[in-house]
RNA sequence: CGGGAUGUGGCUCAGUUUGGUAGAGCACUACGUUCGGGACGUAGGGGCCGCAGGUUCAAAUCCUGUCAUCCCGACCA
């Protein structure tokens, strides 16, 4: 390709609008342009790069064999209503009408479409195991929009399904689909990590997701140096801890506490460590109250008790006046001694001598409360969110933190689709099962916006050379000098003729110029043709590496050839 | 959905406090000089000042409403 004929729209202010490398750097080099809060029009450059991620999820997942179809991005009511997730869904569903005022929706996710999809067209046990999936774009009407790509309301995602007949099957199935994706993330040149992830409360034994490391990421992946344990922040199970001592149970005590609502007040006007409170939070889950207990310095995991007590739908903080009704006191003084709800304790509070804890009556705690004797949690459990330094649940090492970007997603679903929409089948004994389902996300467009966020520098995109737009740019340094652009054209013509995505810098402008936006589009390997070509010799400079080398123009295609090979 | 901020030419922004009829840099067009890390000069073109009301002799500027965008949080199959 001619730069002078591309559509590069390459700035050199940055938008005010982005605030992170990938977001600024995608509308800099003229990959993207917003149209609206989440919404963007992938330029020719952005095109390109979104077509090979596209074309590497595509050899990988044909290679595991899954067949690719593609369904409507514009679906009937009907399709989410057996499932019930027309409902589900709620705002972040794009909804319309029909001129004959028929509910329509732009898909945010095809689970119930590729169940359907099953149920009418496979007839046969002997057709199963099966794996179908599609590259298609999807749309959430996100609350809040963010970071440009990697939050948006549209976007483009690979989604797949597998169909088995049992959990052996499934296993197999997904495990294919793990080992598929770590090929598609290797080759899209990301540093990622695998975490095990929450299934969420309709259930499933498998659940990881794929992590690309950036502190601009939406997700805490917490690991473990020492043995590789990874897990979603939301996940990780916690190894309960004693802070205290031993010691002998005392009496318990009420004590006057005005106005100390937090634990901080607490900690300050007692003298004492938070560690020594528990903290007892009421939740309104559906529609029914529970309170759940952490230590002072704990904070409790929403993820994890909802899981806990089966909440399928909400689970939120009680409202003030609930939480007034329910502890017979102002905010901030609620205890489990003769609360009428049940109450869930963290593992770590069982395990508390002399705590201090909410009296239920305002202005009062009680202190050297001990468990079972001044009261007894209806459940103990994991339910507390796990922090840097807690010992990794696998071999007690302390667990690190990152944050992190969710590209992709493998979750074994079970029967949840298959139960709701009616896919059986009858087995060689002509017995009715149900089909066993696995689901298989990756963001695509997001994937792009991951690999500019871990590979880039002050001038601009590093891209691998899998996913560059181009490969390879040639530029004459100036374009008014014949034999340097003569020169230039042949390299340019001689590396298209071996197959390689080739770009020439061919516009009337400065020297300067075309190396700023060379660094910027961030092609991978660099040919500049330049005051030595009479020479023979010209300048190979890799976008990663700091300094040029001299090369002669007779070895300059092969040595581009040859790293872009290695590299692909 | 709660909190905060911002809307002025394609981009970055000044002008708003203290109303007086719109400005800079970059980009664009033409010519000349320059020519290996976003050149310089001269001359140009381009703006319903987000939108709608209101106050006023006069509104980018003050008031009311509304829309949009961004940030923090809540939410996120």
């Amino acid at each position: 390709m001619r730069m002078s004929k591309l559509l590069m729209p390459t700035l050199r202010e940055v938008p005010a609008e982005a605030e992170i490398a990938s977001h600024r750097l995608m509308l800099r080099a003229g990959l993207i342009r917003k149209l609206a809060a989440g919404v963007y029009s992938y330029l020719p450059l952005g095109l390109r790069t979104l077509r090979k991620v596209q074309d590497i999820i595509r050899e990988e997942m044909d290679r595991a064999g899954a067949q690719e179809l593609l369904m409507s991005a514009l679906l009937p009511a009907e399709a989410y209503q057996a499932s019930g997730r027309w409902e589900v869904f709620g705002q972040s569903m794009f909804r319309l009408k029909d001129r004959g005022e028929r509910d329509f929706c732009l898909g945010p996710t095809h689970e119930e479409l590729f169940t359907q999809c099953v149920i009418d067209n496979v007839k046969s046990y002997k057709e199963y195991p099966m794996t179908l999936y599609q590259i298609q774009t999807k749309y959430r009407d996100e609350a809040r929009p963010r970071f440009g790509i990697i939050r948006s309301r549209e976007f483009v995602m690979k989604d797949a399904y597998s169909f088995d007949l049992d959990e052996k099957g499934l296993d197999i199935s997904y495990q294919k689909m793990y080992e598929a994706y770590n090929r598609i993330f290797k080759r899209l040149g990301l540093d990622f990590t695998v975490v095990d992830a929450d299934s969420g409360a309709m259930g499933g034994s498998g659940s990881q997701e794929f992590m690309v490391k950036s502190p601009v990421g939406e997700d805490g992946i917490a690991y473990c140096e020492k043995c590789g344990y990874a897990a979603n922040y939301e996940k990780c199970e916690c190894i309960p801890t004693a802070v205290d001592a031993p010691e002998e149970e005392k009496e318990r005590e009420k004590i006057h506490t005005p106005d100390a609502h937090t634990i901080d007040e607490l900690v300050q006007s007692l003298g004492m460590k938070p560690e020594n409170f528990a903290k007892t939070i009421i939740y309104r889950a559906d529609d029914k109250y529970i309170a759940a207990m952490v230590r002072g310095d704990r904070d409790v995991n929403e993820v994890k008790l909802k899981n806990l007590i089966g909440c399928v739908d909400d689970l939120e903080l009680a409202e003030p006046d609930a939480v007034r009704e329910i502890t017979n006191a102002k905010v901030g003084f609620a205890g489990p001694i003769g609360l009428g709800i049940p109450v869930y304790a963290d593992k770590e509070v069982a395990m508390m001598k002399n705590f201090i804890i909410g009296a239920n009556e305002s202005d009062m705690h009680y202190k050297n409360v001990n468990i079972d004797r001044d009261f007894t949690p209806d459940v103990v459990a994991d339910i507390r969110v796990v922090v840097t330094g807690d010992a990794c649940p696998v071999c007690g090492e302390p667990i690190k933190s990152e944050q992190g970007i969710e590209v992709g997603h493998i979750f074994k679903l079970g029967t949840k689709y298959s139960d709701s929409l009616g896919l059986k089948y009858l087995d060689e004994n002509g017995k009715q099962q149900t089909v066993i389902m696995g689901c298989y996300g990756i963001g695509v467009t997001r994937c792009v916006a991951a690999a500019i966020e871990q590979l880039h520098d002050d001038d601009g995109i590093i891209w691998p050379v899998s996913i560059a737009p181009y490969e390879v740019l040639v530029i004459p340094a100036n374009y008014k000098n014949d034999e340097q652009v003569a020169a230039a054209e042949k390299l340019y013509q001689e590396l298209k003729d071996r197959g390689i995505d080739a770009l020439i810098d061919d516009r009337a402008e400065r020297a300067g110029v075309k190396f700023k936006d060379a660094d910027l589009i961030g092609i991978p390997v660099r040919l500049v043709v330049g005051k030595k070509c009479g020479e023979g010799i010209i300048e190979y400079k890799e976008r990663s590496a700091k300094e040029a080398i001299e090369t002669s123009i007779a070895d300059a295609a092969d040595k581009a050839e040859e790293f872009i090979k290695k590299n692909k």
